[in-house]
DNA sequence: GTTGTTGTGGTAAGCGCTTACCCCACGGGG
DNA sequence: CCCCGTGGGGTAAGCGCTTACCACAACAAC
């Protein structure tokens, strides 16, 4: 049977080798380098390979080699929710964070000569865990992002395959690659009380399952506390990392009458826009009457106005890092660290009170 | 040898034969529903499969079912340069028309079964079609953005397997899935020339060996030429679908003291972003003395300032609707379309002169 | 001259599945 | 009563590679 192109059957290694004169072994050996073949055979194999266009079929390499040179990603991807009033649409989809962590994993990966098998589970999915687990049997192993998986079922996955799990936490059978979630707050705490001296705060979280949301918070709480500042928390203040979530939480908010507080400290970037448009739209000055934050600090953060303060994150790095973390646990290399904390910084812009920066020069760059 | 981890080594389909006290052709056959099998059969291998936690190797399945149910995605990277003011950083890394539309592949792919092996290649690479190549020995057929290969050598792959293009054109060996550039540009071109009456436009473009922006100039240039309005166009007006190339053509104008047209109509959203930084910088007013447009409508297009009136394109559904045609290619059906153009709408915003829409009602949505 | 010792190429045994083919029990027709 | 059709299970042959193992030169040392 043949494709719908007239595409006919790629030719094997035994065309290469009936072409070249040689045995399949040589030409495996010749294309893997490995047992230093004689000159004459390698020429003849490597005109034989340029001829026939030869490529090794990937899954009989895996099959042969028990290496696939695949890892598999997995992403949350938000629920589809039936468009609010428009203005969020596409916007969950658009996960700048995770595709961009993607796009540093699949560079560091593709230096290796692996590939990405990536895949998303639906935020209020169910039976997820198969598609996971069955990902896992077409790689080497995987990378995780926030809460994809349970821990009970992340548990079992790691008995199976290496897993590496983005803001997650180390366990004793799976790495974990973040950043550092508790100086980065800590920072920007300290940036709105003590530069700024707002009293009033609020943490608008995102899951309360996420390590990274409960780390945040904590480190968020003990700067408050120790300032004497009062930090606004509770199941009111939970929205769920995306920009929809944010302008629910200030709509229910304001709704209820309860008062703002100074500032608002997002869990991360895609809520801080939520909150901005919740809060604007309804006349509220940002950063005049309530300041905004965020965290991730994703490239739009600089196209909002007010312009986004915020915490970096190395966002690609941390892709890069993850990968390099996986593999050497596929290559089972003992010495392979388990717990990776990348540095964050803190970005101040103008959402948090500070002045906008002087207008670069007018001249061309 | 192990995983990095105590890994055991997975239960194979003998396992599973084993345990059920049957042939692993029962176990094959229960598992891919073939065959009709007894419901005592069927019992005992399920729940043999339980038991043991058994899930086919991928690679194993592949190379018997001739199927790997994987298919490649291509992307182009741009070239990392050394940042410029910062402003754009990581800007060109967040490829969000891409990723939009890898997430419509890949939610289709989901529906069959299939899992997306994502590879993107350097916008100034050089062997990049080795990369692809072997992408394609690992996939059942290719998914390419757009100019990710030579033509020639996108005639030579797809003598091999099945491809799709996005924003190329269709030939006789590959399949392709656009959006109508000709609609799209012409309603946007009508809208600034009769709606608000600019007469000086000019068309900052993409690369010129890209389809979609040779169709969208063209479009333009017939547009303009029927309306009377003159359209700068030629070397000087060449973006690269980045900001900072946005940013550099208007800087590069400014320096030689070319007058700017009424209106910039750019080839795409992140090219418009750079535009109106580079303008605005300056202390040109957006739109009021120059308007902007994109095309695309990216999420971030709503949050400019002023927000972008752009061209919108179905984005994930052009993921979606490639992917199941190049499905169709893989199953061999003849009947598969293959040249699909989807609609296009005009999305009016501020930055081509309309009036801000009312702010929404202030309640609690 | 014989016996190691290297270094190369070939042979064939898998890797873990799918499936063509065969075999056998069971019924219904002649 | 026998024969054949039918439906199920088992056996084994691949799929296209890698690699353990062996054969066999060529050469060094004795």
């Amino acid at each position: 049977m043949e494709h719908g192109d007239g595409t006919a059957s790629q030719p094997t290694i035994y065309d290469v080798a009936r072409q070249a004169g040689v045995s399949i072994a040589s030409v495996s050996r010749v294309l893997n380098g490995s047992r230093n073949p004689l000159p004459d055979t390698r020429d003849r194999v490597m005109q034989a390979v340029t001829e026939l266009g030869f490529i090794p079929d990937g899954a009989a390499r895996a099959l042969s080699a028990r290496l696939k040179e695949v890892i598999g990603v997995v992403i949350r991807r938000p629920t589809v929710t039936v468009p609010d009033d428009g203005i969020f649409e596409d916007e969950e989809a658009s996960l700048q964070f995770p595709d961009l962590i993607n796009r540093g994993i699949e560079i560091a990966a593709q230096r290796r000569d692996f590939n990405l098998l990536v895949s998303s589970v639906e935020a209020g999915g169910h039976d997820d865990s198969a598609r996971i687990f069955a990902l896992a049997r077409k790689s080497d192993g995987l990378i995780l992002h926030d809460r994809v998986l349970e821990p009970a079922q992340l548990e079992r996955l790691s008995r199976r395959v290496p897993v590496v799990t983005l803001a997650g936490m180390a366990t004793p059978a799976t790495a974990n690659v973040g950043s550092d979630n508790a100086a980065g707050m800590a920072m920007l705490a300290r940036h709105l009380i003590r530069d700024h001296g707002y009293l009033t705060l609020a943490y608008l979280g995102g899951f309360a399952d996420s390590p990274d949301n409960v780390a945040r918070r904590a480190a968020l709480e003990s700067e408050a506390a120790a300032a004497g500042a009062v930090l606004g928390t509770g199941p009111e203040w939970t929205g769920n990392y995306e920009a929809s979530g944010g302008a629910r939480v200030i709509g229910q908010l304001l709704a209820a009458g309860a008062p703002l507080p100074r500032a608002i400290m997002c869990a991360n970037d895609q809520t801080a826009l939520g909150v901005m448009y919740a809060l604007t739209s309804r006349g509220i000055a940002v950063p005049g009457e309530v300041a905004v934050t965020g965290y991730d600090d994703i490239p739009m953060a600089r196209h909002l106005q007010p312009r986004l303060t915020t915490v970096r994150q190395p966002i690609q790095q941390l892709g890069a890092v993850a990968f390099e973390t996986l593999y050497a646990l596929i290559s089972g290399d003992d010495g392979a660290r388990r717990d990776v904390v990348l540095p964050t910084r803190l970005i101040r812009r103008e959402s948090c009170g500070c002045a906008p920066e002087p207008p670069p020069p007018a001249g061309p760059r």
